[in-house]
DNA sequence: CTTTTATTTCGTTGTCTGGCGAAATATAGT
DNA sequence: ACTATATTTCGCCAGACAACGAAATAAAAG
């Protein structure tokens, strides 16, 4: 029951949903999803954690660098379709092919210069 | 994307997916839910009011009841797939069996008299 | 028509949460 | 070692939210 409430809470936020459907594309890092929804990066970081602690992100050191990806076929099964349920729900939804959009262009740009530019600020 | 955000936040409160769940045996009048979780009435006609609004259940008006009832076959797909995954996710949880438990028992008394105790609380 | 009663609405209160910036942490580059 | 930088942690604030009791609403019973 714990754990299905931490997905649900997870869940409970648009930017959070946002950010599990930007994933679906592929792995992001820190700053590529602070770029996409133009918040600090302190905040995504957040974001990134409570979905970690659900389980519903999973994530790899690079470097300085880290990236946050959907979970594999190791992931419990209330995980998996909490990801199909939104997946099927919202993929063609106009907000996230905007998102989507946006995300293609961010990944055309180097993240070091992202980064940079999201610290100046 | 408002209504599937309408359902993740009607989904991040314990008591409202008790509240589903415990809908699964079959229609419950405010009063019965309120007797399951100990919480005073308006406590709980909220969130049905939140339930209701992010089409998770549906309610029909009988004399002074009003009874609450997960919603049928012309639910939106979103919402069936949602109470689904609630469903298959929590129905053998301990906490979920002790509910219906407690449902049985509640079942079994006059919904009048359960109400009069409540009110006079 | 008055009373009773099942539910909702309203107003209040304490807690939780999302947002930010600043400071801390950790790693790469010089 | 020192600097630069990607991310996290911390402290703060404004807004959201769950809980309650009291008042309002609506329908049966007297």
């Amino acid at each position: 029951m714990r754990h299905f409430m931490n997905i649900t809470k997870a869940l409970a936020d648009e930017n959070r949903v946002r950010t599990l459907l930007a994933l679906r594309k592929g792995e992001l890092c820190v700053c590529q999803i602070t770029e996409l929804f133009g918040l600090a990066p302190s905040t995504v970081s957040k974001h990134l954690s409570i979905l970690f602690q659900a389980d519903l992100v999973e994530s790899r050191k690079d470097g300085r660098w880290i990236y946050y990806k959907l979970p594999g076929r190791n992931a419990p099964v209330v995980v998996r379709e909490a990801l199909d349920w939104i997946g099927k729900s919202l993929a063609d939804n106009p907000h996230v092919l905007e998102d989507n959009q946006q995300l293609k262009k961010i990944l055309k740009q180097d993240p070091a210069e992202l980064c940079k530019r999201q610290t100046q600020k």
